[in-house]
DNA sequence: GCATTATTGATAGTAATACTATTACTTTTG
DNA sequence: CAAAAGTAATAGTATTACTATCAATAATGC
C-alpha cells in the first residue's frame, strides 16, 4: 500500500466500516468492481459477491449499508481519484487555457493503467463510472443524499475546472455548466460509442470525443 | 381520442398487447407514469400499480413483459411525440437556421401542457424522461436491445435534427454527438437545477438551459 | 340470440432479492 | 494471555418479479 490513498478521501457517512483498513473490506472493493463490470449494476448482489470472494453476505454488510451505498462509495473514490489526476497535471502549469485543456483531457480521454491502489482497478472503475454512475445519483433519495455530502468529490472536480475557465474569462454565465455537460457528455458519448453507435461520429481517428469536448470548451471562452 | 395516435409509433416488439387498444391498457399508460413520477423507477412495482389501477398484476404482465419494457416503451412513445412537434414547428420554414434553432427549443425548454393523448400526460411524461429514460438504455442487454430497434425513435430524433445541423455546415465533423450531447445535457442540467444545482449555473431569468445549449450549437457551426 | 373467443379477475405459488439477527470461531492487540 | 474486534455460518423474513390456472365477463361473428 501507497501513501496515495490518504490524498484520496471520500465522505464516511458513505460505508459502514472502512474497507480499505482490511484485507477483506479491500476484498469487497476488488471483487465488486470487476463483479459490477461482468455482470451489470442491477444484477450484482451482495450474495453474489459474496461467493465471488469467499465469504457470507452477511460479512459485507458490515461494510456497506447495501448495493447503493458501495456504488456511490466507488463513484466518490473515482471523483477524488480524478480530482488528484488533475491537480497533478495543472499544478505550477502557468497558463490558465493549458490547465483548462490539460483537465479536459484527463476527464474525456479513455482510461488508462493505473496500478496507483492495490484494492482498486482504475480501468474497471472508469467503466464502470461510464455505464452505472448515474445511477448512484438518479434516485428518489437525491436530496438528502446530496444534504449529507454524498457527492462532495464529484461536485469539487467541477468547481476546480470552473474555476480555471473563469480565470481565462471571468464574467463567463455558464462555467459550471459547461464542465458538468462536458463530463457528463463524454461519459455519454463513450457509452454510445460501445453500444448505440449511430448517436455519435465515430471515426477512425483517435481522441474523437477529446477533440469534440476541447473544441466545444473553447469555442465557448473565445 | 384523436387522430394523433397514429402518428405516433412505438417498436410493436416494446408490448405484449398493445396498450392504446383497450381501457385497462390506457389505465396501465396513464397511472404507471404518475406512480413512476411520485416513488421512482426503482420502487415502481406491477404490484402497486395493479394496487393504483385495482386490477392484479398478472393482467399487467399481459401488456407488458416487465417494468423494463413499460420504461422503454414510454421513453419511446415520447422520442416519437417529440419528433412529432419538431416536425410541426419545422416544416415550411424555409431558413435552416431557424429549423435548427427552434429543434433544439423543442429539446432543451421545459415541458408545456399539451393534451393530445388522453392516456398520457406529456408533463409527468418529461419528468420522467428527464429522471429515468437513461435507465431504459444503461442496462447489460442494450446490445441485443438496439439490434432489435428499441430506441429507433431516439435515434430518429436525433438525426432528423443532426441533418438540419449538415445542411448549414455540410462537412461538419460531430453532428450526431453535438446534438446527442444537447439532449442528454439539457436532461441533466434540468435534473442537477433540481437536486444538485451547484453543477449548475441557475439564474433568475428564464430558459438558462435553452439558451445554453442553442449558443453551444451556434458556436460550432460558425 | 347464442356460441365462440378474447379479455379480465382472482388466487396461488416459486425462486430470488435485500436484508436482519444470532452464535460461534478466529485473529489482533494491549 | 485475556479482552476486544473481526469474520464465518446459519437461519429467517418481507418483498420482488414473475408464472400458472381457472372462473367470470364482455365483445363479436354467424
Amino acid at each position: 500500500m501507497n501513501n496515495l490513498n490518504i490524498l484520496i478521501e471520500v465522505n464516511q457517512d458513505l460505508y459502514c466500516k472502512e474497507p480499505t483498513s482490511s484485507e477483506l473490506g479491500q476484498k469487497i472493493l476488488l471483487k465488486s468492481i470487476e463483479l459490477i463490470d461482468e455482470i451489470g449494476f442491477e444484477a450484482f448482489t451482495f450474495k453474489k459477491l459474496g461467493v465471488a470472494i469467499n465469504s457470507p453476505e452477511s460479512s459485507i454488510y458490515r461494510y456497506f449499508k447495501n448495493k447503493h451505498m458501495l456504488l456511490v462509495y466507488l463513484t466518490s473514490w473515482y471523483w477524488s481519484w480524478t480530482e488528484y489526476q488533475i491537480v497533478l497535471a495543472t499544478t505550477n502549469v502557468a497558463s490558465a487555457k493549458k490547465r483548462l485543456t490539460k483537465a479536459i483531457s484527463i476527464l474525456t480521454r479513455p482510461a488508462m493503467e493505473n496500478t496507483s491502489v492495490p484494492y482498486i482497478n482504475e480501468v474497471l472503475l472508469s467503466k464502470i463510472i461510464i455505464s452505472e454512475s448515474i445511477k448512484s445519483y438518479h434516485t428518489k433519495n437525491v436530496d438528502e443524499e446530496n444534504k449529507k455530502g454524498y457527492f462532495a468529490t464529484y461536485k469539487s472536480v467541477v468547481h476546480r475546472v470552473s474555476d480555471i475557465l473563469l480565470e481565462i474569462k471571468p464574467h463567463f454565465e455558464f462555467p459550471n455548466m459547461l464542465i458538468s455537460t462536458i463530463i457528463e457528455g463524454s461519459h455519454h458519448q463513450k457509452y454510445f460509442a460501445s453500444h448505440i453507435p449511430s448517436l455519435t461520429d465515430i471515426t477512425t481517428k483517435k481522441n474523437t470525443i477529446e477533440q469534440f469536448y476541447t473544441k466545444m470548451a473553447l469555442n465557448f471562452i473565445k
